[in-house]
DNA sequence: TCTACATATCAACGATAGTTGAAATGTAGA
DNA sequence: TCTACATTTCAACTATCGTTGATATGTAGA
């Protein structure tokens, strides 16, 4: 990820509407959510919310799929990856102030203590 | 980190002098940059930084201190770090797909081998 | 105190982002 | 094919953001 695509993805999640639906579609997983089940869940009319998703799959942190007559949009997993490893790039130029947190606070969670931290 | 502070964070990095900003500083370490320094490195006008610094201060991302007849600034690794936790917070309830790319990095990365990621 | 330097504040402007309503596109079933 | 549903696209409007120039504040040295 260069500096203009971390750029994109910023500005993208420094929007209201867009970084809740971020964070329902993480929580929502895989399967995803139909584009009007979003825009009830974010409370959001359709229209401004297909302009917001937009920008979001562009950004690379969504992706869609279409199921049937829906649209089914689901978190783009290693997009959001990529941008906290983005993130977290400098620091370690010889600086852990910012990463022996997030290891930390990573150690906690449930998903380091599985077979998948150990990789 | 609630979400509102979160979205202003976002919304700072999606700025490209801010992330800039950010990223040097987080570079230059707890010894931080004047802000003229920074107005050059970044290639603003002092006026037009002071108004983003401000923003980023605001927003958590970086913290500043008298030094003489020059303001100093210096990133901010605790909000950074809260920033990080944030975003990946919700990935773990149940959905480890970011995490593990994430967690892989950091053990990748140097800050992670020392005894900060033991802790 | 006076001067020079460093930074911050303010008002005003142009550019961009977000929302809205109407219309278009695409899909499934009768 | 016709109709109903789901989503997207488009144009227009308003609000906000980022920049600029002028001015104010604060600090150090003569």
């Amino acid at each position: 990820m260069n500096e203009r695509q971390a750029l994109s993805a910023f500005a993208a999640l420094g929007q209201e509407h867009r970084l809740r639906v971020v964070r329902v579609l993480v929580t929502a997983g895989p399967a995803g959510l139909a584009a009007g089940v979003l825009a009830e869940t974010v409370g959001v009319a359709g229209n401004t919310l297909s302009f917001h998703l937009k920008e979001l799959a562009h950004a690379g942190l969504i992706a869609s799929r279409r199921e049937g007559r829906s649209v089914v949009y689901s978190a783009a997993y290693a997009g959001l990856s990529d941008l906290v490893r983005f993130l977290m790039r400098d620091c370690c130029q010889g600086h852990p102030e910012v990463c022996a947190p997030a290891v930390a606070a990573l150690a906690a969670c449930d998903c380091a203590t599985g077979d998948t931290a150990r990789a």
